[in-house]
DNA sequence: ACGCTTGTTGAAAGCGCTTTCAGACGTTTT
DNA sequence: AAAACGTCTGAAAGCGCTTTCAACAAGCGT
């Protein structure tokens, strides 16, 4: 073995055991003017620059991002916990967020909370621990505990899925209610009485509720409302929306119009419409809420509520790097959603020849 | 103010001041104890350990990850780079692999490559600076240097959707150019002899690769070879896959059947064909490859390779956590695929009366 | 009763980096 | 030419924790 290269480390001795002092050592410099090569170049005669980019280059240093923390206390790293991560309806904004954020240096962590606040509270504590530098949160629904925490550390967090409730200066979302009731003010004009919907579990899920209560709000305008039979809650899955459209659709008086408060759920009934031979929109009509890229490819393309992912993942990447610079930015206003009509929504049958 | 009170920090004093050597003071024992205390609760003596959560739990005091990684050498992060974050088709797997290594106190940082061998690159170095404890990758195609400078770090690395290569010993996943012949073998057992392939990009997709690789090798073994017209390759898209399909069968003499080399392309597939009102399979047959939740649900439903994704994110998992236990686990075997044959898939037309 | 093992503990030495703080140096101003 | 400035640099003091190491107490066999 050549034992006389100019380093003294064995390249399998672990870790890399190039520090930063090594590099100073090489080049000549004191630790610290190696440090400000790393972090501010400009603040370095180029001539010494020429020298540490050698020496870091010959030596292979890599910084060690644990001693950068603790000296700096900065992590450069963002947490996210999202309901679920085996879901576009999530992991498109999350890509979007993530490569927003690192442009500027960031890394992301991320975690699943499985729809479950127990399990959210173990990852935000875990974070907090981490020492993350900013924290990404869906929805607002969660103990006043959790947020003292969070703000006691001094970090910033957004909120998205959602654009209000007591910390609207953290959220970045769309008001799900609204786009509920825009959506029920359509199936009304079409002439629609007999309502039925499918819901996700509304109990820890302020998404979800506040699409019915969007629904229930609208309807009541109009002087409807819906059954308590006809209102269903199930997990955001497909064969659970088939489920439901079937029990909808063999009661004794089944409804003309189903929304459904998630795209699996839409999806599932029209699967089930398909196979129970129920004709989509002729028997009744279906609707989704988010508009996923296979909303218009089914048969019949879904009508459905076009929700602002990616621009959501995109501002709150925007609004929490804001904050980490300092800037004291207003609070983002909502989002806008809009109602994508297509083929699944029509007059009722009894309406069809007028 | 009452300066009194025992501790003497205020709480709107940015991150937490409370550190282990304010629990120890408080706890009236020494900095080390607080330290056994939080990662070895049974080596230090019950009463002690009494006054020690009380400490904590009245201080508020929240551990400093940077400086415990700094200390101890470990991040309990592990990085996972993968090709998208928008598709549950890593999103799955990703879920199980943060749920299970969340299990063992690890927490999970993702990135995204975007199918991008640079941006992987940069995210690797990113990670090593982290000091990520180790490494999810997916496919094995990328720079021996790359694999050096991971190495030369130290840390375990798993490589997930292969199972070859030069680097066996560290991939989780199956073998996809097997797979892709099964499927080969069954689709010419058919008596299907005219093929076309919608596949991705293969120049930096390992898995493209042998999935190609596995539909070439098993026609030749049938005396067959693909039309380069009727090699298509495409980004992973519906829309890139409808497009395809749409160009394969306007030629002047159709393919009788079209194997996609991922489930986008195939779905793309079906909706054109119904578009275009040709009959599948009557008139031509589709397949497709990995077996996502909506293969099922398709008309006709689609005949497509099952991929052991969950499994492979726990093994993945499971690999990793065993190497960063320091058991030197056996090089993990290939996991199983299988052929899910359904509706897509029949004899072409003119065997159809035989 | 003696030497030994086992169980607990505190002191102290880092882990590898960032960040004052002064000082050295070369320029510009008066 | 002296004074005042701006630029660049190194020494040194931590950042908050883990981990020897040695010490001490208690329990044990003989």
């Amino acid at each position: 073995m050549d034992q006389n290269s100019a380093k003294a480390f064995s390249i399998d001795d672990g870790p890399s055991p190039v520090t930063l002092v090594d590099v100073a050592r090489a080049a000549g410099v004191s630790a610290a003017t190696v440090s400000r090569f790393v972090n501010h170049p400009r603040s370095v005669r180029a001539e010494k620059r020429e020298r540490i980019r050698e020496a870091i280059e010959r030596l292979g240093y890599v910084p060690n991002g644990a001693a950068r923390t603790l000296a700096s206390r900065r992590s450069r790293m963002i947490g996210a916990i999202l309901p679920s991560l085996d879901n576009t309806l999530f992991g498109g904004p999350l890509e979007v967020f993530q490569k927003e954020v690192a442009g500027a240096g960031y890394t992301v962590a991320v975690a699943s909370s499985e729809y479950d606040p127990q399990k959210e509270w173990v990852h935000i504590r875990n974070f907090l621990e981490s020492r993350v530098d900013a924290l990404l949160l869906v929805g607002a629904l969660r103990d006043d505990g959790i947020y003292r925490r969070i703000e006691r550390q001094g970090i910033p967090y957004v909120i998205t899925w959602v654009s209000s409730g007591d910390r609207d200066a953290h959220c970045v979302g769309f008001d799900n209610a609204a786009a509920a009731e825009h959506l029920v003010d359509y199936l009304v004009s079409l002439e629609h009485r007999d309502f039925a919907m499918i819901s996700g579990f509304v109990e820890h899920n302020d998404r979800a509720g506040a699409r019915l209560a969007g629904v229930r709000s609208a309807l009541a305008r109009h002087g409807l409302a819906i059954d308590p039979d006809r209102l269903l809650q199930r997990p955001f899955e497909v064969e659970a929306g088939r489920d439901a459209f079937n029990i909808l659709m063999t009661a004794e008086r089944p409804p003309t119009a189903i929304i459904c408060g998630s795209e699996p759920h839409a999806y599932g009934a029209l699967f089930e419409a398909r196979d129970m031979g129920i004709a989509v929109p002729r028997e009744v009509s279906v609707t989704g809420f988010d508009d996923m890229w296979l909303a218009g490819q089914t048969s019949p393309p879904l009508t459905t509520v076009r929700t602002p992912r990616e621009e959501m993942g995109r501002q709150s990447a925007q609004y929490l790097l804001a904050q980490l610079r300092g800037e004291r930015m207003a609070a983002p206003r909502p989002l806008e959603t809009s109602l994508v009509v297509r083929k699944s929504t029509a007059p009722p049958a009894s309406h069809a020849h007028v």
